[in-house]
DNA sequence: AAAGAAGGTTAACCGAATGTTACAAAAAAA
DNA sequence: TTTTTTTGTAACATTCGGTTAACCTTCTTT
């Protein structure tokens, strides 16, 4: 697959920190860790994470500084920071010092909410990096236009339809099941049935022709050129 | 569709055991109970759970300790963990344990929180066609793309052919008996006369050659290259 | 060699998975 | 608002894979 997403936790309590990397870890993610701000600046600056998880109240140097030290860094003003607070109103103070948080999770930490945060975040930062055009044989997939040409001639897709050739398309050849294909174009939290995606899947067929989408039963579909 | 995923329900009040019980099994899972820890992990080996719901608070064995156990044994340790709690604050606790709970659920449980919670867990769950690839000698077995290549001469196999190749040539020269077959390839619960392997057998020799398959009469079949 | 057991082969049947169409609901556009 | 487009679902059609039964062949044992 694609490169794990490091991700850098930081925390005074060890029980915490290992049961957040317990969690990170079971989910593909690589995780470095750190008990105060200066060693999370010590390890970020070696592990380049992409995201830093970040408890407010620490000793030594508290999260709002850390957070702010870290973002000065050099090639760390884009990193995603996530701040770990002990209660929700805390948040409005780490906002009103600008610290430039990405998100807040409140303890206690829940492990669904834990992954389904930073899952997002980070989905959000691969859609905006991802190569906005793929170019599939005589399909050019344009994000930023959101158009699709064939032979150079232009194609209009509807957006659910578009997300899910560009799905497909992103790695021709590869057989993507159902449950991804839902995941990755219907999210997380939407409840669809499953023939739905038969149906799209139809659409675009009909639309870029039956013979780049092929069919493997008890499986999935995939892109073939 | 799929076999129906299965649940371990874990809690020494039979009250709760029954509520739960009739909430999942309405929701089309496959339900267990056990009644304290000690009980839990005879049934979850001979069960294997999808899922573990399991009590904070109980006799004999507690949850923490018991989730630890669970988890210890052989093919538990990707199992998923949810426990009751009477109350949330509760959880931090858990967590401090750093037991390897995926979710808790603090009661009084509500159905429709219990259904949503499993629901999300269990989506996660085998989502994605892991990459594989199986080089053995002329032989490219490539699960990404469910494809077979004799000499870069692509083979087209439909999914039981697939996933015996795949088990058979995971292993060049080793003989499979029917029963270990019939197990990884048709699943634990599912009813098929023997004799269904042959004929499966027998495709796949007409597809990729009768060279590559062996017949150990008496023990079972093999790859060989 | 005969008998029995194990596996090979073929073909027919069944059903699950998918294709397809039509329509309802929701969202977007006008 | 009304109109149009997009999305989701239900219902029906179809296809293909999976299973089995029946019969054939080979091997093994006596």
């Amino acid at each position: 697959m694609e490169t794990p997403n490091k991700i850098l936790v930081v925390d005074d309590e060890n029980d915490i920190l290992e049961f957040i990397q317990y969690n990170l870890k079971k989910e593909g993610y690589e995780v470095s860790l750190a008990h105060n701000g200066k060693e999370a600046i010590d390890i970020a600056l070696k592990t380049k994470p992409d995201l830093i998880l970040l408890d407010v109240m620490m000793p030594v140097m508290d999260g709002i500084e850390a957070c702010k030290q870290l973002k000065a860094l050099p090639g760390f003003d884009k990193v995603f920071v996530v701040f770990l607070t002990a209660r929700a109103e805390e948040y409005s103070e780490i906002a009103g010092f600008n610290a430039g948080a990405d998100d807040y999770i409140s303890k206690p930490i829940k492990p669904r909410v834990l992954l389904s945060r930073i899952n997002a975040i980070l989905r959000r930062k691969s859609k905006e990096i991802v190569e906005a055009k793929i170019i599939a044989g005589p399909i050019i997939i344009d994000r930023e236009t959101f158009m699709v040409y064939k032979n150079d001639q232009k194609i209009q897709l509807a957006r659910k339809e578009f997300e899910l050739l560009f799905l497909l398309a992103g790695k021709p050849g590869k057989v993507f099941t159902r449950e991804y294909i839902l995941e990755k174009v219907w999210g997380d939290e939407v409840l669809v049935v499953d023939r739905t995606i038969d149906v799209h899947i139809r659409k675009l067929r009909e639309k870029i022709g039956d013979e780049f989408i092929g069919t493997v039963k008890g499986v999935g579909y995939k892109f073939e050129i």
